[in-house]
DNA sequence: TAGAAAAGCAAACGATTGTTTGGTTATTGA
DNA sequence: TCAATAACCAAACAATCGTTTGCTTTTCTA
């Protein structure tokens, strides 16, 4: 007898429904601006149902948070793993695979940066310690880099995780795109120059 | 008697209080996840109070937005009268002001970069008005930059914005001030070097 | 000194919140 | 065939939500 037949029950087949209805929630409501029954209705279910799925609501946000940090990991470490050595080359992969992901991904990921932890108390620890674990890729990519001297590596890697996390408050379909976008970020931040700026008295 | 000076009667005496202990509660608790009940218990008074001064929550919360508005544009103007240097030192002494007053000024800022609009639907046009208003000057301050051809000034300023706000979330008093984080911010966006990356055969 | 306005108290309103409990249906392995 | 389990429904729970109403106290003005 074959384990997994195709008359098999689907255990949990409604699970990744309410997850993905949770998510669009959560980033368009934010945490503490969705109501159970909120995602009940819209997945087509009755609010005790969820309980069933996820003992808490905050369970059912470290659950999102999971899928949202385990997706970003994912599309992150796949781009870096066909990616060549320099480091800037690097970095400008993993932010055009985090930006893409964040910007026309699922809405998992857009939860990790849209939710503040602390906004559901009682995992608020475990949330942190999710996030961080993923944000440890930019540590190691930044600190590859070769910046001037005196430069903060772990400031230089705030900055740009909070350039980049600020993109879904004003990024619109259409006109950039998550790679140019991840280039001009880069760029910005690699090559900026102080090109006519030694003697600039004024500008119009 | 200390209190039984004046011959003018204290109007909106209380107001004042309700909107600091209001702002400190949506800094830390989000909109949503505040109360009227929290805030009136925190300011001593009974949460039927607080409509006496305010209409609703909503138009508590766009109170605190002006005032923290207010005092966030304030700062940078005023900091940017004494500054009539060139366009990089202007904008590094508006990115000092901007983050002194987020960092270690009052939560009024605070509220402003950290409560998303949207979370108020009947005010949102409201708040993002009020925000827009402010950010202008950063409009007119990275223009003024001569950035390097084909430089996005737009997305500049974004990724600067984005970097500043992103700092209350990392930020820990007492190693790096507002000056000292406002000086590297605007180093690292304006003389990154390519040193030690000359070995680079191309990019995407 | 009378009275209007400011400021807030006391108490409740209906609605919504996260969650629980017990029952129901459908599908499974034995 | 049958008991077990997955998955969900139906209905309610106490608590909390934003808000309203009516009343009281204080203070300034006319």
């Amino acid at each position: 007898m074959a384990n997994s037949s195709p008359t098999r029950i689907q255990i949990n087949n409604r699970r990744e429904l309410v997850l993905e209805t949770a998510a669009g929630f959560f980033v368009r409501k934010g945490f503490n601006g969705t109501s159970i029954r909120d995602i009940a209705k819209a997945a087509g279910m009755l609010p005790g149902s969820l309980y069933y799925h996820f003992p808490s609501k905050e369970a059912l946000l470290v659950a999102v948070f999971e899928e949202g940090v385990q997706r970003i990991s994912d599309a992150v470490d796949n781009a870096l793993s066909a990616c060549p050595d320099d480091a800037w080359a690097r970095l400008q992969i993993a932010c055009e695979a985090h930006l893409a992901t964040l910007l026309q991904g699922s809405d998992f990921a857009h939860v990790v940066v849209r939710v503040v932890p602390h906004d559901a108390p009682g995992a608020e620890q475990e949330l942190v310690i999710l996030r961080n674990a993923y944000e440890a890729r930019f540590i190691t990519l930044v600190e590859a880099l070769a910046l001037p001297p005196g430069t903060d590596h772990s400031l230089f890697r705030l900055m740009l995780i909070g350039a980049m996390n600020h993109a879904p408050l004003w990024y619109r379909e259409g006109q950039e795109t998550p790679a140019s976008l991840a280039r001009q970020f880069i760029t910005n931040l690699r090559f900026a120059q102080d090109i006519g700026n030694s003697d600039i008295k004024e500008q119009t």
